[in-house]
DNA sequence: ACAAATATGTTAGATAGCTAGCAGATTGTC
DNA sequence: GACAATCTGCTAGCTATCTAACATATTTGT
């Protein structure tokens, strides 16, 4: 999904979605590599030590991605000794997700990204052209999860 | 980079390019599929077979990817037969990509996505809602490349 | 003319995402 | 109680992206 490909008389709008993301995400992966920490991973972290330990199944559905990523992402951190994957008693299919001690201590490290990259990604532009923004995404996301349903099921 | 991160006072722009970015993504990738070519495979054909044989350095910049990913993706599409890579006479470092028969036949039978899609997306929103998305977009992208780059030089 | 700097492409290894399909656990229905 | 449906998680295999490091080829500068 090239430049050119969504510029056009709908003005780019899908070609700077997607450099916008990966503009954000590369913010947080340059604060975020010296610890080793990717920028999914860093959200999981930060959901198990501020909010506590959280279902799997619930972080599918906070971070908005399939089960299958989740995961590989999940076994990564638990690979690096971060989190805990704790087999629920009442209901042995799910998997409860804990920050060690480890991934504690790790997260007073890591630099405080979520104020510091919005503050410089977005400080100052007018809230009426926030708003704007965040209709037009949102209108055009639900249309095309529209159309991609539509698609596979045809 | 998920909801939540990018969520609070700045009203969710980047959590919404991310899920906008990946929801064209989808659709696109929901078209190509039973013609087995990924989104990125689809804009080089789309520019080898529409505009001509191009320089492989000269792709880099039209989609705006490093020449690393722009070589795996080429490597993708020269193995499936669909392009070419010829060394340049004149300069032997460079390579011109272009579409072979096959390609251009496959060319063919692709449904429209660059138009389809983008209306799908964007039909009837307002102008100036969405030359306020793009300037929110451009804008914030602009400022976290820069801020990469501070995090980089440091 | 030679050495250093720059340009181009590739490979290796990582993150993040998806679908498809498997396996085990739980729930529902007859 | 048994069988089917559903839920949850995992693996395999794919796309797309990045950085780092390497190999060559060309250009620049002394």
């Amino acid at each position: 999904m090239a430049s050119r490909l969504i510029d056009g008389r709908h003005g780019a709008v899908g070609a700077w979605a997607k450099r916008c993301y990966f503009a954000g995400r590369a913010a947080m992966e340059t604060m975020l590599r010296p610890f080793d920490v990717g920028s999914t991973q860093w959200y999981i972290l930060h959901q198990l030590v501020q909010e506590g330990p959280t279902m799997q199944r619930e972080l599918v559905h906070l971070l908005q991605i399939e089960r299958a990523t989740l995961s590989v992402i999940a076994g990564a951190l638990v690979r690096k000794g971060l989190i805990e994957q704790v087999t629920d008693d009442k209901d042995q299919r799910r998997k409860l997700l804990r920050a060690t001690p480890a991934g504690t201590e790790l997260w007073r490290q890591l630099p405080d990204l979520s104020t510091v990259i919005n503050e410089a990604a977005f400080a100052g532009i007018s809230d009426a052209d926030k708003e704007a923004a965040v209709r037009v995404l949102r209108l055009a996301t639900e249309r095309l999860n529209a159309f991609s349903d539509q698609g596979n099921s045809k």
